[in-house]
DNA sequence: CGTTCAACCTGGGCGC
DNA sequence: TGCGCCCAGGTTGAAC
């Protein structure tokens, strides 16, 4: 589930929780896949507990907490967590208690504060990872993701991506190319810049990677300050439990056999790279092909 | 280089 | 009702 805008709206929400200090840790459902936290629970939980929650950042798609040790006197640690699938971060009560990974009991010194932090992931295919700096450049650097997809310029896809013999709605999904886009919205920015989702990246001008990157950030801007994109029932919510409202302004995806909302054709579903793709077939145009007269 | 498949998991929805 | 199957916002590694 969770994609750029709704890691950067999991992150916004756990402002409120800055500055707690870790005063527990626990992880409720860990035996389940114990190589998703590393490293092993007991000693994640040691190496961050009494450190201070000192700041949230977003790479990509992981929520990253950077923790100070009390008086700051030594390299802070960062708690790295992937929500995958269905994983969110509530500051408020979780969907069931039954697939709650995490739990940070926090002391703020003052009570108009949540409490807790917890990582809830019904599918539990989300990962905790523990990182010194060190660590969290080699696993979050600019060597495994691409630039911000908030902040992609067409120079920067084109460079990447403008070579390669992939389609481009896949190589979009591609972290290293430029980080944070998912399934959801690769469709929605192709939709948005009138390109076909199976084009080749190689026939693809630098002009038209003007255009995708453009959509891209603007895309990904309006679905922040929409909070995000829920689907379905037990979906994305945000840290204090409210749904994301991006859903009702998609244009392709999840829509298919709908019609187009600009020209009225059927959106069509495919399959590329084992995921499904949504796209308006009249819409979108594949450079280099002639459209039917 | 690129694609395909399986795996990691739970649970909702659908056809029979 | 129940069973089997397909599907889902992501990522990784092996095989071809």
């Amino acid at each position: 589930m969770p994609e750029l805008p709704e890691v950067e709206t999991m992150c916004r929400g756990l402002d409120c929780v800055v500055g707690g200090r870790i005063v527990a840790v626990e992880f409720p459902r860990s035996r389940v896949r114990p190589l998703a936290i590393r490293p092993a629970p007991a000693t994640l939980g040691r190496r961050i507990a009494g450190r201070t929650l000192a700041a949230v950042r977003r790479r990509g798609k992981r929520v990253v907490l950077e923790l100070a040790t009390d008086d700051r006197s030594a390299d802070p640690l960062w708690l790295a967590i992937e929500p995958r699938m269905t994983g969110l971060m509530l500051v408020t009560e979780p969907p069931s208690s039954e697939h709650v990974r995490l739990v940070l009991e926090l002391d703020h010194g003052r009570r108009d504060r949540p409490r807790r932090v917890l990582f809830w992931d019904r599918r539990g295919l989300g990962t905790i990872t523990l990182y010194d700096r060190a660590g969290l450049e080699a696993a979050c650097g600019a060597g495994k993701l691409g630039p911000d997809g908030l902040e992609v310029t067409g120079i920067e896809l084109a460079a990447r991506l403008g070579q390669s013999r992939r389609a481009v709605k896949p190589a979009l999904l591609d972290q290293r190319a430029v980080a944070g886009i998912g399934n959801i919205y690769a469709a929605e920015i192709l939709f948005r810049v009138g390109i076909d989702p199976r084009s080749l990246c190689r026939r693809l001008s630098a002009e038209a990677w003007e255009r995708i990157a453009s959509a891209a950030r603007s895309v990904l801007a309006e679905a922040v300050r929409f909070e995000g994109s829920s689907i379905g029932d037990e979906t994305y919510r945000t840290a204090d439990n409210r749904v994301g409202r991006f859903q009702h302004r998609h244009r392709v995806y999840g829509r298919a056999d709908m019609p187009c909302h600009t020209c009225g054709q059927s959106i069509v579903r495919i399959v590329q790279a084992q995921r499904a793709t949504f796209f308006c077939p009249r819409c979108q145009t594949r450079p280099g092909s002639r459209r039917r007269p």
